[in-house]
DNA sequence: AAGTTGACGGATG
DNA sequence: TCATCCGCCAACT
């Protein structure tokens, strides 16, 4: 089975799985990795949503680190931008970024 | 062209 | 809970 391995088609595959996230829950970047079917590669889909433009209709604002934490620089726009965004569908962020991933993840049922 | 960095994460101490 | 190491891939210097 020749499985198309380019950039492209990866990228392609994570803000497919991103567009899934439902709102009110957080994935982390390994999960969406994994969903991608890209195990190991978070990385990797970090460097995707970065490449994000300005007005791209992606919940990326979903997608958080494994710790339960926005991994956005704090202090940086984008970072206050995510705590906005998750705030407004009932995600509470503490003054540090830290979300209960307990409470606010995503469990897809399957895929 | 080679080294560094980053919206990662699991393992380890 | 925090820090460090290392594998992973692409963008940047």
């Amino acid at each position: 089975m020749g499985e198309d391995n380019t950039k492209s088609e990866r990228y392609r595959r994570i803000f497919e799985v991103v567009r899934r996230i439902p709102k009110g829950r957080v994935a982390t970047y390994g999960q969406v990795a994994d969903l991608a079917g890209l195990p190991r590669h978070a990385r990797l889909v970090g460097y995707a949503l970065n490449s994000l433009k300005a007005g791209a209709r992606l919940p990326w604002h979903r997608v958080v680190g494994s710790p339960g934490r926005i991994s956005l620089p704090e202090g940086s726009e984008s970072h206050y931008e995510q705590r906005a965004r998750l705030a407004m569908e009932g995600v509470e962020v503490d003054v540090d970024g830290r979300l209960s991933l307990r409470r606010h993840q995503w469990r897809p049922r399957s895929r």
